[in-house]
DNA sequence: CTATTTACCGATTGACTTAGTAGGTTAATG
DNA sequence: CATTAACCTACTAAGTCAATCGGTAAATAG
């Protein structure tokens, strides 16, 4: 299951390339137009920013700003930061311990295969497709 | 993620398959076999009987068995049934109540489409495949 | 210079899920 | 009738999720 911070981030990403007129948006603009908790958003927001999907700025006139054309934007890459990983069993993700199973293991190449399909759904999916 | 309810019941499946002698199979022999916990594997076992998985039987000489041929074993079915749903988001899952954004919702298209793609992946899949 | 706006930051919380464990009772058979 | 095995209810420790709370730092408009 997707959770809020990788469907969130999307439709913040959305929002902001609807929403864009060059300079930068508010979270507190985007959190009413979406409806969600503007507190929560930023947690979501922040990491983002750490991930290099958006750029922030403090102060008046301040905000987030998107630092890619939406074309350039796939929804694999927002998933796979905020969702930390989209593997389908801890084996197979990025950071997992090497599983001692592995080599004998039959259902892992099964779950290889979902994950290959799944990684090449989202990575060929792009922020200008859901527009 | 898959979680050890449906790895678990798969590989008891397999298991099952594999010392098939048209006799009903101890739990014990699988847990030992495959290294699982028997007190959790008798949780999973129960609801694999409830779902028309497998068939029990009680006492001495009892244990359980295949009720069907191991091609008719989807990995669709065995994971919908012991996962709950395999539904990516809350709002396509069999139970979930509306949600008032569907018609507006700008994702929903993309979580439908991977949706169909993660059912059609795993119900073409049989025990067979695994073995 | 100062009030306002906005991002940024850390800690906490309540509900829920996961992966088991513990301790039995019932059913069948050799 | 002792043994084997399924079946059943309850509990728990740890972790995750979706937030909320209460601030601090930075930038700008007037």
């Amino acid at each position: 299951m997707i959770s809020t911070r990788g469907r969130y981030a999307i439709r913040v990403l959305i929002d902001m390339a609807e929403n864009d007129n060059g300079s930068y948006i508010p979270l507190k603009d985007i959190a009413a137009r979406q409806g969600i908790s503007k507190k929560y958003l930023e947690i979501i927001v922040k990491d983002m920013v750490a991930g290099g999907l958006l750029v922030g700025a403090s102060g008046k006139g301040g905000g987030y700003k998107l630092c890619r054309k939406p074309e350039d934007y796939s929804v694999g890459e927002i998933l796979d930061l905020m969702e930390g990983s989209l593997a389908t069993v801890a084996c197979l993700a990025d950071d997992a311990e090497p599983c001692p199973r592995a080599s004998e293991c039959q259902t892992l190449p099964l779950w290889a295969e979902y994950d290959k399909l799944t990684h090449d759904f989202f990575y060929s999916k792009h922020l200008t497709d859901l527009l």
